[in-house]
DNA sequence: TTGAAAGCGTTACCAG
DNA sequence: CTGGTAACGCTTTCAA
C-alpha cells in the first residue's frame, strides 16, 4: 500500500466520491449484497465474512448512504419538527430534549422555524417533499393541509395546539385550567379589578390563556377588565403595564400576562416606572415557568407547563404512529404545575 | 370519475403509495422525464405540455420527491446543525435566525444535540451517513475527525470553536477580548480582589472566558483570585457566590462570571444570601448579553455577542464552501458589544 | 422540445 | 449463508 503513495493522492483527486458497499464488495472480494447485509439489524453473515467486510469497510472509510436506504426502505428516519417562535425562552429545553430522544430511537430531527403562523404552508410543503416519516409541530394547519397530510398518510402530533372538529393528534398544557386556578386565586384574595396583557394575535396559545382568564372572571362576576396586548416580550411587557395604568387611569388589582416574560416586563414597569410595591400595592402572575420566573427579583406566580412529559408524550406518540398508522387519534392535555410565587398576594395555602 | 368513487377507497387502500414522477407522466400522457423537467429550474418545456404535467401533479398530489433527487445529483441540500447545550437561554435565538436563512437557500436544517461535547462521534457518523451537504457544529471535534470530514469533501463551519492548529473554518465572539476589557475596567474603576465563576468543565468557551480574564488580571497585577466553577444555570450561580464568599472569608470586590445566568444568580445571592448591594458594596459581571442580563432588576455589566452578526456570517461562510469545496479556510472573530450595565461601579464613560 | 435509457447506492427477493 | 437481480424515484445524457 505505502507503495501506491504517489497515486494516493491521484485518487483522492478523482474519487473524491464516496466509497460504496460496492467498492467494499470489491476490495473484501465478496457481493455487494453481502455487504448490504453487513450493515443491517438482522443481518444473517457468517464472522468470516462479516469480519472481511468490516475490515474493507474500515479501510475506505465506508459508511451506508442512509439517503439511498431511505429511498428502497420508503423510511427516511426523519422527522419533521416545526416551531413557531422559539424566541420565547421557552421552546428551546424543548428542542435540546426532542433531538436526542429521538436520536435514541434512530430518528434524525429535521428542523424548520417558521416567523408566524401562517408560513407554514411552504414548509409543509418542504417536509412532504423530504419524505419525512412524521411531523411534530407546534403550529397550526388549515383544514385543507390537515387533509392533506393525512391522505399522504404521514402522521402528525401538535405541540400546544389542538382543534375541536378535527381528529388529530395532540399533546398540550391545559392553558384554561391554569388561568382559571390562577383567576380563581387571585379573586379569592380579594383583587377586584384585573389588567390582562395578551399575547401577539396569531398566538393561539395566548389566546386560549385570555380566553380562560376572561371566562373565569366572567363566572365571578368580574367587570372591571382592562386588556392590551404586546409581543410576548420584556420590553413589550414594560409598555404593556404602563399603557395599561394610563387605559384605566390606575393600576388594576391584579394584572395576568399570557407569559411569563411579559409578567416580568410588567413588574419591573410596576416598580421602576410607578413606584408598585408587588405584590404589596398589586399583583401579577404570568405562564410557563420558564427559567427567569424563578428568578429571586421576581418569583412569579405562574403555571409552568411540564415540559419534559409533554416532550416525552409527543414524542412516543408520534413514534407509536409512524410504526401503526391506524391508531386512532389521540389527545393529550397536562395540568400545569401551579407555582405560588412572590409576585401576587394569594391566600396562605390550599384552595 | 365519479363513477369511480366505489373502487376509490379500494385504490387509496392499495395506492397509500405516493404519486411518482411517472403516475404523473402516465396521466398527462407524457414521458417521465418531462415531468422531471417541468419541476426543474432550467426546464425547457413547452407550455402546452407543462400545463398538462402540472394540472395531472396536482390532481395526483404530486410532490417530487427530494430523497431521490438528493441520490441522483448528489446534494441533500441538507445541512447538519450539531449545538451542544442550547438549554443556555442564547441559543435559541441562532437555532431560530439558522434555520430561516438557510431555508431562504434552499437548504433544509438536520439538527443534532449533544449533552457533552465528547459525544460528538456518533453524531457526526450520523451526519456523514445521512450525506449532508455541511456542517455546522457548536461542538469541538478531534483532530482524526476533523480529517475525517476533510477526506470525505464536507465544509464544516465551527460556531464559537476554533483551533490553533487546524485549518478549519471558524465564526466566533472574542471571548478573550471581551473579558479583557470587563477587566480591565473593573480594575481601572479600583476593584482589587477577584472572584472568578466559571462554567462548566467541557466548555470551550467557558474555558476562554475565564483564562482571559485570568490573563488580563494577572498582567494588571492583581492577585487576590478567587474561582469556583459552576454548569451556567441559576442555582449554580447562587451556590457559587456562596461558595465564594466561603473560601474567601468575604465578597471580592468583584466577581466575574462565565455567563450571564450565573452572574444574575451571583446578584440575587449577594443581595438576598448576604444582604449586599450591587455594585454600591460589590460588582459582577458576566457574559453574552442574553435577554434576562438586561432586566432592570439585574441591568448586568456584560459583553453581548453579536448573534445576528455572526450567525449571518456562519451561514454564508457553509454556503460558500458547499458551492466551491477549494474556498481556502478562514476564521472571522466578531468583537463583542461591551454593554455598561449597573450591576458593576465601573468609570463614567469611555475607556 | 421531447422521449428512451442509464444510472445514483441501497434493500429485498430468490435461487443456489 | 451467499450472490445475482430487480426495484426505489429521480436527474441526466443522447438521439430524434
Amino acid at each position: 500500500m505505502s507503495k501506491l503513495v504517489g497515486i494516493d493522492k491521484n485518487i483522492d483527486k478523482l474519487d473524491r466520491r464516496r466509497a460504496t458497499s460496492y467498492d467494499v464488495a470489491k476490495l473484501a472480494g465478496v457481493s455487494q449484497s453481502a455487504v448490504s447485509r453487513v450493515f443491517q439489524q438482522g443481518a444473517s453473515a457468517s464472522k468470516a465474512m462479516r469480519d472481511r467486510v468490516l475490515h474493507a469497510a474500515d479501510e475506505l472509510g465506508y459508511r451506508p448512504n442512509a439517503i439511498a436506504r431511505g429511498l428502497i426502505t420508503q423510511r427516511s428516519n426523519m422527522v419533521a419538527v416545526i416551531i413557531s417562535k422559539l424566541t420565547n425562552l421557552y421552546y428551546p429545553e424543548v428542542l435540546v430534549q426532542l433531538t436526542q430522544r429521538f436520536s435514541e430511537h434512530g430518528v434524525r430531527v429535521l428542523l424548520f422555524a417558521l416567523e408566524h403562523e401562517g408560513d407554514i404552508e411552504s414548509i409543509l410543503e418542504q417536509t412532504l417533499q423530504y419524505q419525512v416519516d412524521g411531523i411534530l409541530t407546534a403550529a397550526m394547519m388549515t383544514p385543507a393541509q390537515l387533509r392533506t397530510v393525512d391522505r399522504i398518510g404521514i402522521p402528525v402530533v401538535f405541540y400546544n395546539r389542538s382543534y375541536n372538529d378535527e381528529l388529530v393528534n395532540s399533546v398540550r398544557c391545559d392553558q384554561e385550567e391554569g388561568e382559571r386556578w390562577l383567576v380563581g386565586e387571585l379573586v379569592k384574595a380579594g383583587h377586584k379589578s384585573f389588567g390582562i396583557v395578551e399575547g401577539p394575535e396569531d398566538s393561539v396559545v395566548s389566546a386560549e390563556r385570555t380566553a380562560g382568564a376572561r371566562r373565569k372572571l366572567r363566572e365571578m362576576n368580574i367587570t372591571d377588565i382592562t386588556s392590551v396586548s404586546g409581543d410576548y416580550g420584556y420590553d413589550t411587557g414594560r409598555r404593556c403595564f404602563a399603557k395599561l395604568v394610563a387605559q384605566r387611569g390606575s393600576a388594576p388589582d391584579a394584572t395576568i400576562a399570557a407569559n411569563d416574560v411579559m409578567a416580568i416586563g410588567c413588574i419591573d414597569e410596576a416598580r421602576e416606572g410607578f413606584g408598585l410595591d408587588v405584590p404589596g400595592d398589586i399583583s401579577i402572575v404570568g405562564f410557563d415557568g420558564v427559567g427567569p420566573a424563578s428568578y429571586a427579583a421576581y418569583d412569579v406566580t405562574t403555571v409552568r407547563q411540564p415540559v419534559g412529559r409533554m416532550t416525552e408524550a409527543a414524542i412516543s406518540m408520534l413514534l407509536e404512529r409512524i410504526e401503526n398508522p391506524d391508531l386512532s387519534p389521540e389527545k393529550r392535555a397536562f395540568s400545569g404545575l401551579r407555582v405560588r410565587g412572590g409576585s401576587a398576594r394569594l391566600l396562605s395555602d390550599e384552595t
